[in-house]
DNA sequence: CCGGATCCGGTCTGATACTG
DNA sequence: CAGTATCAGACCGGATCCGG
């Protein structure tokens, strides 16, 4: 068994589509990580490199998963000591809204909180 | 120690809005425990009930998170056998947006995703 | 070094039985 | 009906290791 004990992923399917998001992304990293994508952020080590300090192992695993679920794609941007960075596909930028969403809750009853930049 | 095993609480202060908001709500249940509300839901029982089948012991502990982070306020429904109800505040209702964020996403990329009632 | 994979202790989840 | 108790197993976080 070569499963990394970081659970492989297979995706429920409830009538409710709120469900079925959370069941995808209803965790405490995965968004992060499309906010950091759309922040500008493209290669692992910028994400580990997030303020919030997601631990390698589950960087690893929520990259897999994200792009098992066709949110984000990867692509070698160098050979030799192969190099993948990671994009947002479309369905990953339609997340957009829903950051926005969040970002503006919190603003709004979360005392103290800043924007990551050009949110509001 | 008397806590539940089941986390008590303390919550994070990020300079991310988005973080906090996914610190305090960043997990597979609380979200969907809002929607029920919305929906008009207000007991336990009906929360058990959902059809995404949240298990008892993380319900009690989600309802009781959700009242400490203000999202929630319970009363008294019945003295003799006390019984409460649920009911979402202010902070609480203005989560809608994010759920009809969420529930517009699902239903453009979840295959199969219907609606929770009348959000589209 | 960078991008992970592996290991490990501790915490949390999920299922279900139980109680007032 | 509204929770608590219990327990195994999954998952998280931190550290470390490793291949290129």
């Amino acid at each position: 068994m070569n499963h990394t004990h970081t659970s492989d992923i297979d995706f429920e399917r409830s009538p409710c589509a709120v469900a079925n998001m959370l069941d995808l992304l209803g965790d405490k990293w995965s968004l992060l990580i499309v906010r950091d994508l759309i922040l500008g952020k493209s290669r692992y080590g910028e994400f580990a490199d997030s303020r919030e300090g997601i631990p390698t192992n589950i960087l690893a695993n929520r990259l897999k998963r994200l792009e098992m679920a066709g949110v984000i794609k990867k692509s070698a941007y160098s050979a030799k000591p192969v190099r993948y960075q990671y994009e947002l596909t479309e369905k990953g930028r339609d997340l957009q809204p829903v950051l926005e969403a969040m970002a503006d809750w919190a603003l709004k009853h979360v005392p103290g909180a800043e924007v990551f930049s050009r949110y509001r």
